[in-house]
DNA sequence: GTCTATATGACGATAGAC
DNA sequence: GTCTATCGTCATATAGAC
């Protein structure tokens, strides 16, 4: 029969693979031209297809940049997840932070196309679908639990919240990325100049928000860190 | 005669009107559609005129976006110079940065279409031109200037260069600035999520890099600012 | 079912009439 | 100095070949 199981199978698989190549294309060309760059055409033009043809596989161009917004965030995702699980048995905040810092803003400075369309909004009209953005608030919850678990261990300071930690945490390594992508992208991340960066960032996160080693906190109030922390 | 100079004037005068309003325009069409949302069409529209007009103004779309980007930054250098000034004669690091800081930062909110422009590369194919990026430049050398002068005087710990801590200090706005203006662009600067976090910020950076009050840096090297600081 | 062919309208840009 | 006319390309849509 002609719709029987194996056929529907096979037929399925193929529209799914030209559905990956669709994305991996336009992910090159995001690459190329930035993310502001994308055309039907272009994708088109390099699977050797007429544009239409596109329409088949995606319902519109903001459709395909939604299937990059969700490979990517999946993707960081994956790779952040383990990072941030092993951060969690750290046995400072320092080096936790450095190993997923480093994780993370690699990954974006090496996968500059997709941190675009996740941490700029390039593209006007463009909002991703719940489904794409989903990743993005995994990640951010499993980032909460991980600083959740180093404060419950004593790593961190107990007088400040852990969504305050983590907003001041984006806040750098947002930062970090930004000025590596925006004024010296070709720049690889192991040289670059703002990515070099990471240690310092750290470590003046780290001195303000680790916890102070037992016993060696005096009843003063006049100490440094605390004076400043006024919020 | 038809050339004589005061007519000459005039039509130069009127012809600068129009270059501005062309750029007025196209800032108000960027501020609500984005900077990679800018059409001539829109701008020609908006004018009452047709787009091939446009041409004899600007010879073009980029041309516009390099007017945007050298009004812009125009603007912020003439905002923040009179602040990094000042800053150079504050009484501590941390005033000092939080004045300037909060007004950098607050310009960019409240100027989302020219930020864009100047933090990000949201346009494939347009980089400023020489002249729109000098004020640019000059912003960046008065930055220093300004970090010097507090070095000097003694706020800023002396063995760290100035480079390194105007680079550090650039990352931490860049993200303040990325992170409100992508993820919650419609916040006022004052109760914004991520603006707010300025004066946390502002107390990591100077708990880290303002000098050791005199007299109260011991021998030890075991000093946690000290021993953290390898690079 | 998936493609090609074709059409529409907006875009950036140019040439030339007035 | 502004217009009309026009070009090539773009995203998008539909009809129909195979």
């Amino acid at each position: 029969m002609t719709t029987a199981p194996a056929a529907v199978d096979r037929r399925q698989r193929r529209r799914l693979e030209t559905i990956e190549e669709v994305v991996d294309v336009a992910a090159e060309v995001v690459a190329e031209q930035g993310a502001a760059g994308l055309s039907i055409g272009e994708v088109a033009r390099r699977m050797g297809i007429k544009p239409p043809s596109l329409y088949g596989y995606f319902e519109s161009k903001n459709a395909i940049y939604d299937a990059l917004f969700a490979r990517g965030a999946q993707q960081v995702l994956e790779v952040m997840r383990p990072v941030m699980r092993a951060a969690a048995d750290e046995q400072s905040l320092e080096t936790a932070l450095l190993t997923s810092g480093r994780t993370m803003i690699r990954w974006s400075i090496e996968h500059p196309a997709y941190a675009q369309l996740i941490f700029w909004r390039p593209v006007p009209g463009f909002e991703p679908s719940p489904a794409a953005y989903a990743p993005a608030i995994a990640l951010m919850d499993e980032s909460r639990q991980s600083f959740t678990v180093l404060q419950e261990r004593g790593l961190i300071r107990s007088d400040i919240s852990v969504d305050v930690i983590l907003r001041n945490w984006t806040i750098l390594v947002s930062g970090i990325t930004t000025q590596q992508l925006s004024n010296a992208p070709d720049e690889p991340f192991d040289t670059g100049t703002f990515t070099s960066a990471l240690p310092d960032i750290v470590a003046m996160f780290a001195t303000r928000y680790a916890a102070p080693p037992a016993g060696r906190q005096p009843a003063s109030t006049t100490r440094k860190v605390r004076r400043a922390d006024k919020r």
